[in-house]
DNA sequence: AGCGCAAAGGCAAACGTTTACCTTAGCGCG
DNA sequence: CGCGCTAAGGTAAACGTTTGCCTTTGCGCT
């Protein structure tokens, strides 16, 4: 199992006569230090030895690594682990690498991964829901680049941040429900601590309210529980055992309204219920054609992170806000 | 922007009054070469400083990295995504770090992350759904730890491979629908050359066989895409096209099953019809509980890829197939 | 007293890269 | 001819860590 050796950059100037400080600079592109034939050689040599650097060398000098830590929530959430594809084939673009971490929604595993990916010198870190934590604000202080996907800072003071405008995305999705003909409409939710999911409801009961529809009109159920699935599930449970249960239901999250329409399927004499969600998965199309999902579209997701990151590397700029163009799909 | 200046081991020593060797050698509980004073200073003054040692020197010596690279295939696949989280939660126990990449299916973008993570020198590489490619196979002579996670290696030379026994698992979902009183199946599926669905098919066909289903009675339906939902989606649309469509059908992916029974779902006056998959994603039981899968459950796939890491290392042991225990779930 | 040994700790090399600084040669030009 | 400038290249330091080797001190034993 002895790991080949790997060749450095020395062997690379042995083979072309050169020294190490010409060859590092001919691979780096620095002008006007070595002749055309010399940069020739030492590229030559490189490609015959298949010299790849080794980032260890590059790191101790100070140069940013390639790597791009990103976390997410929960990797078995289809939307997250879309946007984190996206994200990666962004990243991909620029010459960084991602480096994909899952908090599981707690904020010890997110510290240490964090912790790990500082040791690391990541040049950024994304967040794609973000839990609180000591070592977040640590890594924001030490100047790390960090940008909240999807779920704004936990404390928001002007932290970057890419993701759905949720409030006017609730208010949107209201004056839909209100364009529909819908006057009774159920509310699911989870935690309402998330930054998402009570910006989002906040705008919805917004719209629907300045839509003349009245509180009392507004059905919600809402279960604490980490588990979306299975908060949907219970709340819609809920719904269901009301004299009338509501015709429509808002979920606050895609993944709730799965667990809601579980409950559904399960009722006896179910009623009719019009789904809508929030972060549509392009899955949804094909294992949830019930669904209507508020969302932005997947791939906008990576474009926009690295628009955020040059953003922040200008420090000029002090915009760090990004929302992205969300639509309600069907 | 400017990145504080992160704590070196020559601070810890500094402010411990010892050498930078003997904070090291404390630090990395090296027995009997410092007092238990001085242990103590040296470990209170690296907490003081909230000391991380950067990677960066420690990957100059020589010490292994605490990365891991894992490649998947696809991350919007949940089963996939799933796999992933398994093994991220599973290396986080031994103090591994996860850095996850999709190669979309794409030789040349495994190539170029498989170079990043080279120059990165990870501890191993896992890949979830690998391609054939020529920085696999680079990588691979250098020695790093390889181990296929549940699609078996392209070219088959004793690689070390993690996942379900594909031919086996296909026979028992043969024996299953023979039980069951099915004669007449269809069979979906999308491309043949990837190793797990040659192997799945291979084994379904024998147990039919075995079982006593003549040839004819096996309605096949192979749609050659990378995209298996729409691969699965004209494959079912063949089906249906038929005079009788068969009341079941096997799918070699869940994937495949999704598009399929979106055609069904799409198709006027549709038969009922039963489906079978395999790798069983935990979001079938809400989304697709029409979806018979044979699977390992998901929590398997990080033990086993560790204990199939410790393999290699020990490197005496030679049995690098590690099959896990499918069922059928419903 | 003399010896050996263990504990406690320091020195310095090595890993691979980048880059500030230095040297040399050649050339144009007054 | 002498000055300055540029191209072409080399030398060596620096980054942070680990570790082989060395020194010193104290202690037990013969």
């Amino acid at each position: 199992m002895a790991r080949a050796p790997s060749v450095s950059l020395a062997m690379v100037a042995a083979r072309a006569n050169v020294s190490i400080a010409t060859a590092s600079r001919v691979l780096n592109g620095v002008p006007n230090r070595a002749s055309s034939e010399t940069a020739d050689r030492v590229r030559a040599a490189a490609a015959e030895l298949d010299y790849r650097p080794a980032v260890a060398g590059q790191m101790l000098r100070g140069q940013p690594s390639r790597l791009v830590a990103v976390i997410a929530a929960d990797l078995a959430n289809p939307a997250m682990a879309a946007m984190a594809a996206s994200i990666e084939h962004a990243l991909r673009d620029r010459g960084l690498v991602m480096a994909l971490g899952d908090n599981h929604q707690r904020a010890d595993l997110q510290d240490a991964f964090l912790a790990e990916m500082s040791a690391h010198r990541v040049r950024a870190v994304l967040l794609i829901g973000a839990e609180a934590s000591p070592g977040l604000n640590r890594i924001r202080a030490e100047g790390t680049p960090v940008v909240f996907v999807n779920r704004p800072a936990p404390d928001d003071d002007g932290a970057a941040y890419v993701g759905l405008d949720n409030e006017r995305a609730g208010a949107d999705l209201a004056r839909h429900l209100i364009e529909r003909g819908h006057s009774r409409i159920g509310l699911v939710h989870a935690m309402l601590d998330g930054t998402a999911s009570g910006l989002r409801r906040k705008g919805l009961l917004r719209g629907l309210a300045s839509g003349g529809i009245p509180r009392d009109a507004i059905v919600e159920a809402g279960v604490p529980l980490a588990n979306h699935l299975e908060a949907g599930f219970q709340a819609m449970q809920a719904l269901l055992a009301r004299d009338e249960p509501p015709p429509v239901v808002a979920c606050l999250t895609d993944t709730l309204a799965y667990g809601a329409h579980r409950a559904l399927r399960q009722a006896r004499d179910a009623p009719q219920v019009a789904f809508y969600g929030f972060d549509d998965a392009f899955l949804n199309d094909w294992v949830a054609p019930w669904l209507n999902s508020v969302a932005a579209p997947v791939d906008l997701y990576g474009p926009a992170v690295l628009e955020m990151l040059d953003r922040l590397g200008d420090d000029a700029s002090t915009d760090l806000t990004l929302h992205l163009p969300h639509d309600i799909t069907l």
